[in-house]
DNA sequence: CTATGATGTGACGAACTCGTCATCCTCCTG
DNA sequence: CAGGAGGATGACGAGTTCGTCACATCATAG
C-alpha cells in the first residue's frame, strides 16, 4: 500500500518540476542547459522513470529558482513558486527585531485562527 | 547580481545535518530509527562520505522537522531550525486575507530595512 | 504531406547509495 | 582499570542514478 507510509511517497515530484519548469517558461531542453543535465534527464524526472540524485536536486531547484521542499512536496502547492518564497527571502533579510515583529504578528494571526474554529 | 548562485557545494551538509541533529538532542542511533535507516548511515552523511538519496534526504528533513533547504544548505544558518520552520507552518494555516497580511508586514520591513541601507 | 522542434523511452557501462555487517576508536562513568 | 555508549570506518552484494546516446512519438508550422 503505497499510502501507508507516514512521509508522502516522493509522487509529488514530477509534476512539481513540470510545473515550476513550465512556470519559469522554460522546455526542457534549456532547464537542461541551466541545471547542467541532459534533456532526456529532465524527461526521466517529470515522467518518473528516474529520481534526482541530491545533486542534481540541488541544481534544479537552483536553476529554478524554488525551494527543494516545494520540489519534493514538502510545502503545499504554489506558494513556493509565487508567495512563500519570496515571503521566505524577505523574512531572511530581516534583522533582529524586525523578524520578531513579522514571528509575532504570523503567530498571533495563526493562534486567532484557531481560536476562531473552537469556541 | 541579486541572486547569484554561489553554487554553494553540497559541503554544507554533513555539518547542518548534525547541527539540526544535536538541536533536537538525538544521538545517531536515534536518529537512525525515526529516520528509517542504519545508524552507519548517519554516521556516514556526517562525515561526508555518502550523500542521502532522494528518498532519505526526505526522510531526515521530516525526522529532523527542518527544511530540506537547510539541509542542502540553501538558507542560511539557524533560521530553519527555530524561526522560520515554524514561521513557514503557521505562514501556512492562514487563509487569505491573513496571509496577506503577514505577506504585507514583511515585504514592508524588507523594503524599509532595504532603504535605510543606501541614502 | 513533410519538416521541425519538443518530448518520451530504452539502452549502455560507470559511479554511486542502499542496507547490513563487523570492527575500531574515544570518551565517560563506575 | 573495566565496561559501555556514541561514533567512525570500511567492506559486501544489490539496486539506482549517472551521463551519453539513438530512436520513437507527437504536435505544429510551412
Amino acid at each position: 500500500m503505497s499510502q501507508s507510509t507516514p512521509a508522502a511517497p516522493s509522487a509529488a515530484f514530477p509534476e512539481r518540476l513540470r510545473t515550476a519548469r513550465e512556470y519559469r517558461g522554460l522546455n526542457q531542453g534549456e532547464l537542461a542547459l541551466k541545471a547542467g543535465m541532459q534533456p532526456s534527464a529532465i524527461s526521466h524526472f517529470e515522467t518518473g522513470t528516474r529520481k534526482p540524485s541530491f545533486d542534481n536536486l540541488r541544481n534544479l531547484a537552483d536553476a529554478l529558482d524554488v525551494t527543494t521542499d516545494y520540489l519534493l512536496g514538502r510545502v503545499s502547492e504554489f506558494k513556493a513558486l509565487a508567495g512563500a518564497d519570496r515571503l521566505h527571502r524577505h523574512y531572511e533579510s530581516l534583522d533582529g527585531s524586525d523578524r520578531k515583529m513579522a514571528d509575532d504578528l504570523i503567530t498571533m494571526l495563526a493562534k486567532r485562527a484557531e481560536d476562531k474554529g473552537k469556541p
